[in-house]
DNA sequence: CTGAAAGCGCTTACAG
DNA sequence: CTGAAAGCGCTTACAG
């Protein structure tokens, strides 16, 4: 970003007022613009004298003058802000990708600004009017059902729109996802291979893309092996908590020996299902989940899940990001990851 | 924030040019001055014509003009970005409040930059400069052990700072903490009331305020009890992980019929730990976590708990701040705010 | 009651 | 090889 390494941290010097580039310009004998081409790499370009160049740099140094980000963006128009949006910050899944994401940009100068939707799709319009409004660099979405038109607008901003974990079958842009429909066929398969026959399926009521994926990796995999589908749509925001309508579908179906439940905030509740039930994981039912979290590791038993890459998730979304920021492929076509998750295999899941 | 209610999506308009101050004011045949004077609400006080205003406001609304932030935050020095810096954003504590405190940012116009420290000082010095070099308005910290001279020096910014989780007792500054000598103090009166009498205490190798205080609690309940004391200090960073010095430290003292774990990982790896040992909870070793989180509900037996209260700590933070950002209390004395912990009862401290 | 003008700190054509 | 000047879009003393 800078050419110049600033050693000395200037928010010590409060009370010395800020150099800026007139104080340098003035104090050399010089014009701003020579200072700023020095102070920006151009010199060379620019054919600045040797002298010129080595006296800039060294009272740039002793005086610990950096150019203000504030007036360079309001000139520029770079803000070196990236918007990040997301159902929910809080959730183990984003906040992870958020670590990786805030290092990742780090590296290369620029900082993240993050909103939570909720699932809300007004919500959500009004925070991508902001990040717009805010003049951010470029975006991250996990593109929330029902946004694809503004998505869509955004792109004539010409700002890098980077989607992820969902994506829209027509929206022709950049995203990275995992391949959903392999992950819940393997986990299928695996089950199949250790002897379960009668795996149910929790989901939710939704079009969103990725959980239909998922619904058929499984329903692919059960069908391929002549074993019977049984599938369970939980209505999110009804009056019936998930809990129940899980315990419920478990009740009613006993001969279940196994289980996927296809998102993580499901799987917390269906372990709730089955503990109220009293049923033992493995023995009496298998249990494996989509996107692994810390609590399936320590759980008792220990649970098998389809593991999602978080950080080869946010390589890929900035390094596709970055890529199109420093104009290295601003106009190539859209890039289009889908990235392979891993099964991790723990007790849930142990052979009848 | 702006007088004036924009309904319009301006970025769906990008291929027509953004309307400017000045649009507005050569379309009205009136100065910019005039424009900027109703636009921020300083109409009355400029007295202006009902007529201008009337005019003015009209106009704006139809054009769908917003002032420019970036211009603006130019002018003014007020970015409206607030930062946001934790050991770890993708850790639950943090990114819960992370959600929590967006939303109460996100009602007065504010957005939160974060950044991870990864507990090293020289990333978080890096990080506070940063957020410095952007003009960030106001700052909200997890106090990184040994930073306590560089936020001293912060405060002369006149920005305001808002310390969290931890805080440094020689350092004069608005703070947000919890109860830490109560909450573990509670805890291990539970612990006695419930008929335990060897209560061993895990907690880490550190001077950090917030751990001494935990550690504090839990000594005084237990000498005030006559109950012996018993405490692990792990050492991080050792080549020892910390599974193994707890699964140590536990067999070295097979008396013990409790413990506590002073944070939520050092719980997690305290299961990991009695699992492998292969003790049986709570009848042959009770447990108790500092720090509430899902799996602790959700984990079979359910673990006790020392809940803090992530909703309070986030109101209490963001009123701190708003207040001296909107200058209702700029200059009152440091707000030091001590919320206390709930103890969340469950089946891993079933009595003896 | 309103406007002309300075200026925030930069970058960048343009001129020489 | 270097400088004078315009301008990014605002806010705000100052003048009338």
């Amino acid at each position: 970003l800078f050419i110049i390494a600033f050693s000395t941290p200037v928010y010590k010097n409060f009370m010395q007022k800020k150099v800026s580039i007139k104080d340098i310009a003035r104090k050399l004998g010089i014009s701003i613009s020579t200072v700023s081409f020095v102070v920006n790499g151009k010199a060379r370009e620019k054919r600045i004298s040797e002298d010129v160049i080595s006296r800039v740099t060294k009272l740039v140094e002793e005086l610990g003058y950096k150019p203000d980000a504030l007036a360079r963006s309001f000139r520029t128009g770079k803000t070196y802000i990236i918007g990040f949006l997301v159902d929910d910050i809080s959730r183990p899944f984003f906040s992870s990708l958020a670590r990786f994401i805030d290092e990742e940009a780090e590296k290369n100068g620029y900082k993240i600004i993050y909103s939570s939707t909720g699932n809300s799709k007004t919500k959500a319009k009004e925070l991508l009017q902001i990040f717009y409004d805010r003049h951010v660099d470029g975006y991250i979405i996990a593109l929330p059902e029902g946004l694809e038109n503004e998505v869509e607008e955004l792109l004539h901003s010409k700002k890098p729109v980077v989607l992820f974990d969902r994506y829209f079958p027509g929206l022709d842009t950049d995203y990275v996802i995992i391949d959903n429909v392999s992950g819940t066929a393997e986990a299928s398969r695996h089950l199949l291979s250790r002897g379960f026959r009668h795996i149910g399926f929790v989901t939710i009521n939704t079009i969103e893309q990725q959980m239909l994926d998922r619904q058929k990796g499984y329903e692919h995999a059960l069908r391929d092996a002549g074993a019977p589908v049984s599938i369970l749509k939980i209505d999110y925001g009804l009056n019936q908590p998930s809990v129940q309508q899980i315990a419920t579908y478990l009740k009613k179906n006993p001969g279940l020996d196994a289980v996927i439940f296809s998102a993580n905030y499901l799987c917390m509740d269906g372990l709730r299902a089955i503990r109220q039930l009293g049923l033992k994981i493995p023995d009496e039912i298998s249990v494996l989940s989509f996107d692994d979290f810390e609590l399936l590791e320590l759980y008792s038993p220990s649970v098998t899940a389809i593991a999602q890459p978080l950080e080869a998730i946010a390589a890929n979304i900035m390094a596709v990001l970055l890529g199109r920021l420093e104009s290295k492929m601003a106009e190539a076509s859209p890039r289009q990851i889908i990235l392979p998750t891993s099964l991790k295999i723990r007790e849930s899941t142990r052979r009848k």
